[in-house]
DNA sequence: ATGAAAGCGCTAACAG
DNA sequence: CTGTTAGCGCTTTCAT
């Protein structure tokens, strides 16, 4: 029931004068300034004084001194986030917070302003994207001062391609198993959402890779919209055609689910009739029926590569794309 | 190829150089500060000049300068985020945007070491968690002069409890469902996961209300792990049971796919045996055996509304929990 | 209508 | 070993 009490800021200068130092030489121990010879008995002082008033560096003050900031954005774009991506964050945010940076994630929906307003209210020391960054976007972080961006702004599409190797990886670990089990006519579903179509059109690159690799015929790309009826339709277009494919990669497990649903619909069974793989590994897969093959990434290496990517880069040094492994896993159920 | 130039800050300085006028002009302009009456003529040169120099605010020293930053962090638990969760986000994005604030969102495991350094990095504004934080957790927002929180500390759990009216929801919403439907004795299966504990308990609350409030005895509760056979036995001890419950709400879809993975199991099929409820509305509830039927929340309208109450906090007025009025959807699909 | 100046909290030369 | 001091970029009285 206190009143609106503005509850001040505990400062350096408080924990001063309680201590009877200087400001500096609080500073001097609360940052433990490296050649700066402090008498164990002052640093003690100081430190218990600090702890007794509640005593927080206050970020802003800091930045503005020194010019750099400990937070770490990542964009996540805006699509529905599985485990993987949670779990990923996940162990970014405790990478990173070991290195005494603090990550936040923000969800983008593609407008550049908002970006821009971001940086302007964050000045983060460094920004990763899941997806690359358009020539705008890279245009705002320029002019925000932020440099350190993985992956880095390219001015190609190419060239942003070839840096997503890390996205492909699951495509083609895809296709590789279903070659492997000894298919040679392979299709790809896409999903029905534009707002995941940079990354779907990454993973379908990966699994034309491996059919190319492997000296099979193109795969044979669709959209499927989640809904059984319309996975129906797909398969049954894909079934008519001559030489038809016998096996479906889904650009994740979702869109899977939905093949799955529309096979039951047309009697035909999996892995008889087509066999179907998955990615993501989401929980519903292991339920689904059949139960889904599927590919995961070890989204706990990935996060932390993610973060010493970033924290490389901070670092003024350079990272190669193929930094991402991006080891994928196929996990064997029975649709395929 | 540019050497590794710092690409110096453009501040209100150059702005006030390259049109011969002071900072304090430059700022009034750019902040459009009431109570000035400067000449639309000297108002176009600033602006010109502003946008032709790229100028950015610098938010670490508008911040020190005014005391309040534009940020707003959403805290979300560590746990797997689903659909609802990202467009609730989504939205949230959207109406900050539209108030002149840029949010984050950070996922926090638990420690709370770690949301500590993230207030000292960020200097946030305000603060909206989706559960209750601890006293210690509330304490370190105090100590970082946080003083907008959604939900505002409390000092019991059951307090905790009363607040979570939005949450209490879906678990309401679920067994009045099934009561509508004839069922007179329910059970309730909780997730295996510490992490959703919290949650899962509010969720459950509010089923045991509707059933309370209906005159029927107490919800049966059991943990499913996230694995067929284990909701097997479950639902076999259910069986067993005199008294035994008819329909069982699970506390979201991914309980529930197991739920009828484990009937599958038992050659039980829903809603003959056991009617079946999820929540969450995820996609692969549709493409369940049989496909689940599961309430959803307007995640749109609920991410509008956390904003509202934020920024209602920000102005200094207070939110009532009622506030979030949690709609609740019934999707209505066979397992019930 | 515009400018001069102070100061937010912090760090880092530079003195002493 | 510790204190003095300047200044990061910005807003905001108070003068002019």
């Amino acid at each position: 029931m206190s009143g609106k009490k503005p509850a001040r800021r505990v400062t350096s200068t408080d924990v001063a004068q309680a201590t009877g130092l200087s400001r500096a030489t609080v500073s001097f121990v609360l940052n433990d300034t490296p050649n700066q010879s402090i008498p164990q008995a002052t640093r003690e002082r100081v430190l218990q004084a600090a702890a007794r008033l509640g005593y927080t560096p206050y970020a802003p003050a800091r930045t503005l001194r020194s010019g750099r900031s400990d937070v770490v954005v990542l964009v996540l774009p805006g699509w529905p986030q599985g485990p993987t991506m949670t779990d990923l964050v996940d162990h970014a945010t405790e990478a990173f917070s070991q290195a005494g940076y603090a990550l936040v994630t923000h969800v983008h929906s593609g407008d550049p302003d908002r970006l821009a307003s971001l940086w302007a209210a964050l000045t983060p020391a460094a920004v990763f994207g899941m997806e690359p960054f358009s020539a705008e976007e890279a245009e705002g972080m320029r002019r925000a001062g932020i440099t350190a961006v993985v992956p880095p702004p390219t001015s190609s599409p190419e060239e942003d391609l070839a840096a997503s190797v890390w996205v492909r990886g699951t495509g083609r670990a895809q296709a590789e198993h279903l070659i492997a089990r000894g298919h040679t006519r392979l299709a790809y579903a896409l999903p029905d959402d534009s707002r995941l179509a940079v990354l779907a059109a990454g993973r379908a690159a990966g699994a034309a890779e491996a059919c190319a690799d492997a000296g099979l015929p193109a795969l044979a790309v669709a959209t499927a919209a989640a809904d059984a009826a319309a996975a129906a339709q797909v398969l049954a277009s894909w079934r008519a055609a001559p030489g038809s494919p016998t096996a479906v990669c889904a650009y994740n497990d979702e869109v899977a689910l939905a093949l799955l649903a529309g096979m039951r619909e047309l009697d035909l069974a999996a892995p008889a009739d087509m066999a179907v793989i998955g990615a993501d590994d989401i929980l519903a897969a292991r339920f689904a029926v059949p139960p889904l093959t599927t590919v995961a990434i070890d989204s706990a290496e990935l996060g932390a590569r993610i973060a010493q990517a970033l924290l490389r880069v901070l670092a003024g040094e350079s990272v190669d794309p193929a930094f991402f492994p991006h080891d994928v896993r196929v996990v064997l159920r029975a649709s395929t």
